[in-house]
DNA sequence: GAGTTTAGTTATGATACATAATTACACACA
DNA sequence: TGTGTGTAATTATGTATCATAACTAAACTC
């Protein structure tokens, strides 16, 4: 429709290509799932960064918070299975939430080797904060898709996890 | 309902919370569409990274060799702004494609600081090879989703774009 | 008690994303 | 015509995330 002259900028005098954005044919890159998932991801990420910006949380740290939150006691490799997260990837991760003062390390008596994880009363706070927070990001999605759209785009996401 | 003893694995003798990864609750986490959209990429890259492994190219590089074959002439920012690249990041990226003689930059006359971007013969046969081996994972995808859940999910992706 | 497995850590490297500063060029306009 | 302003590409940096391999200490096996 715009393509070729319609609504095109301008002159934009000289030579052939310079064509604006909208212009630019991307192909069979716009059925690309993994096209799709990026730009998508990156969207939602620049959400969730202005959304809890204030609270200097990571994604990855705020995922965290609430398993632990929801599983007290768990070791750094269940929480690394529960979430698919490389246990080499979660010490500095973890260590980070613990010098916040969001998280503990406890010694299990049971097990020597392995770490129990709590969250602090102020972990527990923070991660009551960030929720909230993030709730707002979620309504924003919701708005965007749908209540229906929302619910169907979670659950197809969820069936490619195990392609 | 599994936590304290339903379907729980064996004994795991001693202490509490020890539990499989599917005992693991993940609260709200779940519901997080910026959290499916980690796992679901995850799961895809991996696919990618399979499926095209014997050429080495990466997501971005694919995406950009997608790009200026269907549209020869753009200069750098162009096809950042298509793909939401940073110009920053765009430099290395191209290099490394120039370097492995799949594209070429030519300074453009009627502006001597924008180059214009091509693909040489050699491009062309790698981006046909690998779209013909990208097909192969979109192919397990809508194996998967199904054909109406693809396209729902390349839609609804698209919706989150504009968030 | 020796050999094997497991939890956590450390080190390292690749990919992507972001921002600021620099250089070279283009353009507008007084 | 020459100066100020804007833009294309680059360079330099910093951060998040993912992956692997190697190591330590503890636990388990037999």
């Amino acid at each position: 429709m715009n393509a070729a002259g319609a609504r095109t900028r301008a002159g934009r005098t000289a030579g052939a290509a310079q064509a604006d954005p909208l212009a630019v044919d991307l192909g069979p890159l716009g059925g690309f799932i993994g096209y799709r998932l990026r730009r998508a991801q990156l969207s939602v990420l620049a959400g969730f960064e202005l959304a809890l910006r204030e609270l200097g949380l990571t994604p990855g740290e705020l995922s965290v918070l609430v398993v632990i939150a929801r599983n007290p006691g768990l070791t750094q490799s269940d929480v690394c299975a529960a979430l698919g997260i490389q246990r080499a990837n979660f010490t500095p991760l973890l260590h980070a939430l613990e010098a916040d003062g969001l998280a503990i390390r406890e010694v299990l008596p049971a097990d020597r080797r392995s770490n129990a994880l709590r969250l602090t009363a102020h972990g527990r706070e923070v991660l009551a904060t960030a929720l909230a927070l993030h709730e707002r990001l979620e309504k924003r999605i919701t708005a965007c898709l749908g209540e229906a759209g929302r619910a169907q785009l979670i659950d197809l996401l969820r069936q490619l996890e195990t392609l």
